[in-house]
Order: structure tokens, then C-alpha cells, then sequence
RNA sequence: GGGCCCGUAGUCUAGCCCGGCUAUGACGCCGCGCUUACGACGCGGAGGUCGCGGGUUCAAAUCCCGCCGGGCCCA
């Protein structure tokens, strides 16, 4: 009989990759059934936001969030996992004034809308490159499927849950200090505030105590701020100040009289360890009025410039105001001294100058009084891994304020709202349609508040980016458009994503769900650590240090990529890139391509077979992987399928069984009985099978390509059900497994201290009785003219090995 | 500055919760050999003050405290 392998190539080529994502794309393997009686498993899939280009990690993130996919499926369910793209906000804006060098107020909105929107397309493209080419096994990459956060559907569900939220009286607008750049003139987010150091004078002035008379050295760095200054704080266990607490302090120039507070906040050991709390020159500043319950001044305008509270200074730039002061107060002999000092200010990432807090009205959204009920939602979740749990807890004990929600920016989704000509008051519509107000008539013409009809202002302001994304969970799961199939998927079975944005886009979304539907987002939420450089540094446009993931896929491919970062990290842990072992996971995948080749030779037999106990063995312990596996799987922690599969594979089948059952597969000689040869066949190709299908979620590719070519032509493994564990297949057999191991291990050290090839023929082999089952292929795969077990009568002319297992001594006797 | 997480050979990792055999396994590296599924494999080898310093204990990678370093987030 010819034995000729089905797969004919040696190495496992990722071109193949290609031709296998055409096929998934033909036969539209990941389609979302909704007609389905299999439960749904709904995945929130992060919309990555299209303002750059994919590192390594966006292609590894998405490729583990796709091994939970892959696996939900296997496991039975039918599994919901859209693609979409975020496209809202910030980021957005900066990247399409830096490419066209414009600055978004100074060209008209729709004109620089339609730029914002010309950069998003194009960089959405690579995006979805890699994610497709990854082999994200999601339900659509057709365009049409993609849904995008800036999108008239989105957007309209966006401002209908903003709808519901006012009318609950959720919303509210207030008058609060904001991180503003005066240069850009607008309000920023505090993710858009970048530090800088800079040399600063720390200027000692002196106040007066009104009770006492005598002074009281103050240091600030913001001496044009004495006009907007609230009080004076020190620490309380500061014995320089003991006496002042409770006391007034009298600010020069401008002979305000305010308290001399204890505070926590007071750095003894700098300056004097007296601080002034003005309105608002830093956090602390803004942090410490709300705390005190101080009333704001407002000493700097949105042109960065002072008020008329400044007295003299008003009109002038702060950093000139700030001159004209010291010099002033230099004059009056109120100043101390000065000193250069190092000093972390907050800058506008665009503009690269200092930021001011300026007192803005926006809208906030109520959060601060549902924090109890949050945490306790929050309760019902699974989160993998355990501890990342705490990380939302934490951020949820920080909240102390509402969130603002509006922004005085142009590529977001439009607040709904129209103000009566009249009265002034804010009317919203109904919802159901996306609104524009900046540019559309309203779909009312009488006030409801006033009954005027003299007509409305349209709000111009748009909301925080992360109100759109809060909401992506409910919009996969088509609230407001598709009541019943809510009802049946919500909440959302799973929320992937970073641990990066826990306090962002996974609170925001908790927070969003809980107000509109008081139940919980998630059921399970599964965060993942970051990739970072060779080095161990966070990948970063500044730092150079970004790693491409295209040529990376198109070296090793993308079974390969994903392979070496399940094996790589743990659940939640991060993941540093080495190209060699990039290499290792590549030399698994040939391995196992030819593991496969050489089954591939051998028919499947259906019947007439007959199970050695090497047989048994094998199939014994594959029953036991099959547990290790998924156990881990069902962690959502891919490292130790990745692992226990790998060690499997190469050193237990490969290595030992594949050994032990070579000669009998190919029976030249005729050694075994035709049913024993099939056992050995039947044997191989169930373990290969089963090997395939454990692995098929981390290596979707070379396990498709494989499966296909042996076994099933037409149908997706990806399709088939997860192994289980097999009753039949338990046998004591695998408590011998570590002394077949190392006797094998021994055979080979010998014949090898002897300098004969390992195929060379011996002509006595005394091997530990244990393995007495496996005789017939032990005595073929050391090629032993006799083979015996225990200890021979004598070792004359013998060489021998020794080895231990759980304490026991065993010697393997060989004779040339 | 604050919170949280982490720190075992060049790299990844087991062990840590429930202290106790010469600290697990792998990748890579260095020898030597072999090559009829596999640029694979086999055998051997080098490489670790278990981040540092204290403490508890007969005994600490493991428990406690402090520090250092890294990461994420917040201010």
C-alpha cells in the first residue's frame, strides 16, 4: 500500500491565510442568524476610532477578542459580533488641522466637517485591512454591515437616548470652570491636556492677619490672581499656623478679606506652607473652591486676558498682567522674595500654551447621586480577569462631580436642542431623527414653555465623544429600532476591551444603560493589558517606538500573530513584542502542518480497527487536554490553551506517540495485524481532529485549511461543536505517561552515548515494567530484535539509564 | 502628587491564597549527534542574590512593613 500525504507542501505557507478569508467571505461562515434557536452571544465590539493608523496592539487586541468569538460559537451559540468604527470627536479634529493646516473656527463648519470626514475614510481603510486580514471572524466586513458612530443612525439613537434622558431630568446645565486654551478658544477635554515643564518665579508676597496685624508670607507662582483669591489654606498639623486657623487674612492691593482655612492640601514644605486658593489657577485651585463651597471670581476671559476685576490689569494678557503685579507689589514693598523654580503646567495639546480654567455653561449629566446603585450594578457583572473589577470600583469612588457632557466643537453628534427667541428656554424634539439645530429649522414653531412663536435659536454645541461611544452596546443591540429583539439580547452578553479606558468607554456605557434601563450593561466584561515595544515601553507616535503590525502578518501571518499573543500573556496582563518568539509560534504552526502531513497519508478508518493500548493511551491523554484546555478557555485566559496545546502537540504526540505508532501505520512487514494498523490510523487522525478543533479559535487559519483538505471539504470547522471530554477514552494508561516519557528518553541517551543512529536495530531492550503494554511498539520504535521488562537476570554487556518518577527509581538495560 | 496592578535566568512562565525536598516548564543561546511527517528532532550544557532592604518564623519566591523600578488611570 502507497502512502502519499493529501497535503503536499512541508511548510505551512500564510499566503494560504487569503485564500482562506475569501472562502469565510463565499460562504458567509460568521453570519449573524437571527432567526436562530441557539442562544446569542452578544459581543460589544470596541469601534476603534479612526483618527490614525493600527499599531501592533490594535491588530493583537482585536485578535484575542476574536478568540473569544470563535469559541462562544464552537460552544454552541450564536454569536452576535458586529464591526463598526468610531468616529466622533476630538482627536479627529486635531489630526485634519495638522494634515490641512486649518483651524477649525476660522473655516466654515460644513467645510471642515466634510475634511474631518475626507481623513476618517481613509484611515478607516487600513483599519479594516488588518482587522479582516487578522481573521476576526465577525459577522459582516461588508461595508454596508460596519457601523460607524458619526453615522445618521447612530447618531439619531445618540440624541434620542439624550432625549430620554431630559425628560427624565437627568440633564442639567451649569456654569463651572473648564480646562480652556485661549489660544483655540475653546473649551478641552481633560484628555486633551498635555504638561509641560517650565521656569517659573515663585514670588513670596506679603498678607496681613486682620485679627493680629501681623503678616503672613504667601508663595504663588500666579501673582496676577490675587484679585480672584478665595482664601488662604494651611496645614493643619502645621504648628507655624496653629493660631491662625478660624483667623482673616487681608489680600494686598486689592484688600480682600478672606479665611484662613486648615487643609490637607497645604504642602508645608513649600513656599511658606501658607497657599492662596484663587479662582482658578490650577486643579487644585478648581478642585478646593468646590470642596470649600467658595464663590468664583472670574479674574481671566475666554481671550485670555483679565477682567475688570483685575482692577488696573484689566485687558491685559495674564503673563503680563503677571509682570505689571510683581512690579507693583514690589514697589509697595510686598514682595519677600522671588525664586526660579521648575514648575508641571497644564498646556492645550494643540496650541502648546498654558491652559486657563474658565467658567463655561454646559451641560452636565447627573451621575454624582446614582454612584451606590452603580456599584452595586456593577456587582452583577463577571469580569475576567477578577481583579479588573476593581479598577471600575475605584474609578466609580473617584467620580465627584456630573459629567459635562457638551463641547464647543464641530465633528460630533449635534445636541438636540433649540432655545425660544422669546423666553430663552431650551425646547428638545422628539425623538426619532437625526437633528442638526446648527443648521436646521426646528420641527416646532411654538414655544412650549411661552407659546411664542417668534422662533428658535438651534444649539451649536456637540457632545463628548464618549456620550456616542457609551451607547455602542445598545446600538449593536438595535434599542429603539428593534423592541423585541432588545428585549431577547439585552444586556449585552460581553464587553471586550482595554484596561486603558476602564474609567472611559466601560463606565461611561455602565453609567448610560443604568439610567435609561436601571439593569446592568454586561454580563461578562473582559479587559486586556497593552502590547508594548521590545523594551517593555507603551508604543508612541513621540517616542518612535511603533511597531507596524502589516508586514508582520505578511512575514508570519496572522495564525502565527495570534498564536504567539495568546501564548504570550495572561488574562490581563500585558504583552511585549520579541520578533523571535513571533518566530516560535511560526515553528508551532509548521510543526503542526506537519504533524497533519503525515496523518494526512494514512486513510480514516471507520471500522474494523482494533485499539492498542498505546492507542488508548494517546486518546486517554487527549481526553486529559481536552479539560486542561478548556478550563482556560473558559477563563477567557488563551495563554493556557495555547500552552498546554503547544506542549501537547510537540512533545507528547509528536514526540512520543506519532513514535511509538510510525512502523505500525506504515506496517511494511507486516509485523501488525491489519486491525491494529487501523487502530493505529483510527487513533492518529481523532487525535489530529481533536487537536484542531481545541486550537481552531486561537489559529483559525492553518486549523480551517487542515480540516478542510482531511476531513470536511464543505463544511467550517469553525462551525463544528468544542470537544468534550470523553468517558470512553478515560484509561489508567496515562499514570504511566511520564515513565513511558523518560524511558523513551533513556533508549535514545543510550543508543546515542553508544554513537548508533536512533534507528539503528539493538539486539536486547529491558524497559520498566509499567510499559509492558505498549511492547509490540515500544520493541518497533527502538528497533529491539528482543524486549523484556523489570530487571535482566544479568547486566552483562548491557548499558543502563536510571531515571525517577514520584520518588521511584526505574532503569532502562540495553544491549547492542 | 494620588489610586490600582506588576517585578522569578536574555525572554515568557509555574509555584505565592494553604510558608518546608538541589525553584517548574518553554523560547533563545552553546556543544555533540541524527536526519525516509517536520529548515524538524535527540542528548548534554551554560545561565537565577525569586527587584532591593528590613521583620515574623526552626524555615520565606511564598506572610508583614518600607523602598526602588515598570505600567495604566486620575489629579
Amino acid at each position: 500500500m502507497e502512502f502519499k500525504p493529501k497535503l503536499g507542501e512541508t511548510r505551512w505557507d500564510p499566503s494560504i491565510e487569503e485564500e482562506i478569508l475569501e472562502l469565510w467571505e463565499k460562504e458567509q461562515t460568521y453570519k449573524f442568524n437571527e432567526n436562530t434557536n441557539k442562544p446569542i452571544y452578544s459581543i460589544d465590539t470596541p469601534p476603534p476610532y479612526a483618527s490614525g493608523k493600527w499599531h501592533l496592539g490594535g491588530a493583537i487586541h482585536y485578535g484575542q477578542i476574536d478568540m473569544i468569538a470563535r469559541f462562544r460559537r464552537m460552544q454552541g451559540y450564536e454569536v452576535l459580533f458586529p464591526f463598526g468604527i468610531d468616529r466622533n470627536g476630538l482627536p479627529i479634529e486635531v489630526e485634519a488641522e495638522k494634515m490641512f493646516n486649518v483651524r477649525f473656527f476660522e473655516v466654515p463648519r460644513e467645510k471642515f466637517i466634510e475634511l474631518c470626514k475626507k481623513l476618517l475614510d481613509e484611515y478607516e481603510k487600513d483599519i479594516i485591512w488588518i482587522a479582516r486580514r487578522m481573521g476576526l471572524s465577525c459577522n459582516s466586513f461588508d461595508d454596508k454591515d460596519i457601523y460607524r458612530t458619526d453615522s445618521p443612525e447612530y447618531r439619531r439613537i445618540t440624541q434620542a437616548t439624550f432625549i430620554e434622558y431630559w425628560k427624565k431630568g437627568l440633564i442639567y446645565e451649569a456654569v463651572r470652570p473648564n480646562n480652556w486654551c485661549p489660544t483655540c478658544r475653546t473649551t478641552i477635554a481633560d484628555a486633551e491636556v498635555e504638561y509641560a515643564e517650565e521656569e517659573t518665579l515663585l514670588v513670596y508676597i506679603k498678607f496681613k492677619v486682620k485679627e493680629t496685624g501681623q503678616d503672613l508670607i504667601i508663595a504663588t507662582t500666579r501673582p496676577e490672581l490675587l484679585c480672584a483669591c478665595g482664601c488662604v489654606i494651611v496645614h493643619p498639623d502645621d504648628d507655624r499656623y496653629k493660631q491662625l486657623h478660624g483667623k482673616t487674612a487681608i489680600v494686598p492691593i486689592y484688600n480682600l478679606e478672606v479665611p484662613i482655612i486648615p487643609h490637607k492640601e497645604a504642602n508645608p514644605k513649600f513656599g511658606t506652607g501658607a497657599m492662596m486658593v484663587c479662582s482658578f489657577g490650577d486643579y487644585t485651585d478648581v478642585r478646593l473652591y468646590r470642596e470649600l463651597k467658595l464663590k468664583p471670581i472670574t479674574a481671566i476671559s475666554p481671550d485670555g486676558t483679565m477682567t475688570e476685576v483685575a482692577g488696573k490689569y484689566k485687558g491685559l494678557p495674564v503673563k503680563r498682567a503677571r509682570e505689571e503685579i510683581i512690579k507693583d507689589l514690589e514697589k509697595l514693598g510686598l514682595v519677600v522674595k522671588k525664586e526660579k523654580i521648575i514648575h508641571r503646567i497644564p498646556i492645550c495639546w494643540r496650541s502648546k500654551d498654558p491652559i486657563e480654567f474658565i467658567i463655561m455653561p454646559e451641560y452636565y449629566l447627573k451621575q454624582v447621586e446614582f454612584l451606590p446603585e452603580l456599584k452595586k450594578i456593577v456587582d452583577e457583572i463577571k469580569f475576567f480577569p477578577p481583579e479588573s473589577k476593581q479598577l471600575l470600583l475605584n474609578w466609580i469612588n473617584a467620580v465627584t462631580t456630573d459629567w459635562p457632557i457638551s463641547r464647543r466643537r464641530y465633528y460630533g453628534t449635534e445636541i438636540p436642542l433649540w432655545y425660544c427667541l422669546e423666553c430663552g428656554k431650551a425646547v428638545v424634539p422628539p425623538p426619532g431623527k437625526y437633528y442638526q439645530p446648527w443648521r436646521e429649522p426646528p420641527p416646532f414653531d411654538k414655544c412650549p414653555h411661552c407659546g411664542s412663536k417668534k422662533g428658535f435659536r438651534g444649539e451649536e454645541r456637540t457632545f463628548d465623544t464618549w456620550f456616542d461611544s457609551g451607547i455602542s452596546n445598545l446600538q449593536i443591540l438595535r434599542y429603539l429600532r428593534d423592541q423585541k429583539f432588545f428585549e431577547r439580547t439585552f444586556p449585552c452578553s460581553l464587553r471586550p476591551q482595554g484596561k486603558d479606558i476602564v474609567r472611559t468607554w466601560l463606565y461611561y456605557t455602565i453609567l448610560r444603560s443604568y439610567l435609561l434601563l436601571k439593569a446592568p450593561a454586561f454580563r461578562e466584561v473582559w479587559i486586556s493589558g497593552m502590547v508594548l515595544d521590545e523594551k517593555g515601553e507603551k508604543m508612541s507616535k513621540s517616542k518612535g517606538n511603533i511597531i507596524w503590525p502589516r508586514p508582520l502578518i505578511e512575514k508570519y501571518g496572522a495564525d502565527a500573530m495570534r498564536l504567539w499573543s495568546s501564548m504570550e500573556a495572561g488574562l490581563g496582563s500585558d504583552i511585549r513584542f520579541s520578533e523571535q518568539r513571533l518566530q516560535g509560534a511560526f515553528k508551532f504552526l509548521v510543526k503542526l502542518w506537519n504533524i497533519a502531513r503525515f496523518i494526512s497519508a494514512f486513510p480514516i478508518p471507520e471500522e474494523r480497527f482494533t485499539l492498542l493500548p498505546a492507542d488508548r493511551w494517546i486518546l486517554g491523554e487527549l481526553n486529559k487536554l481536552i479539560k486542561e484546555a478548556k478550563k482556560g478557555y473558559e477563563a477567557l485566559n488563551f495563554q493556557i490553551p495555547a500552552n498546554v496545546i503547544r506542549s501537547f502537540v510537540w512533545e507528547t504526540f509528536a514526540s512520543h506517540y506519532i513514535e511509538l505508532v510510525k512502523s505500525r501505520a506504515y506496517n511494511r512487514d507486516g509485523t501488525f495485524s491489519e486491525e491494529e494498523q487501523r487502530g493505529a490510523w483510527y487513533a492518529l487522525h481523532t487525535a489530529l481532529k481533536t487537536i484542531l478543533k481545541l486550537l481552531a479559535p486561537i489559529t483559525p487559519f492553518i486549523t480551517e485549511k487542515i480540516y478542510r483538505t482531511l476531513y470536511s471539504p464543505n463544511k467550517s470547522i469553525h462551525l463544528e461543536r468544542f470537544p468534550e471530554p470523553t468517558k470512553e477514552w478515560e484509561t489508567d494508561l496515562t499514570n504511566v505517561t511520564p515513565i513511558l516519557l523518560k524511558a523513551n528518553s533513556c533508549v535514545w541517551k543510550l543508543k546515542k552515548s553508544k554513537k548508533i543512529s536512533l534507528r539503528a536495530s539493538i539486539s536486547e531492550l529491558w524497559l520498566p515494567k509499567d510499559l509492558k503494554p505498549f511492547e509490540k511498539d515500544l520493541k518497533e520504535m527502538h528497533k529491539a530484535r528482543s524486549i523484556n521488562f523489570g530487571t535482566p537476570p544479568t547486566t552483562e554487556g548491557m548499558i543502563s539509564e536510571s531515571f525517577q518518577v514520584g520518588g521511584k527509581e526505574y532503569t532502562v538495560y540495553l544491549k547492542i
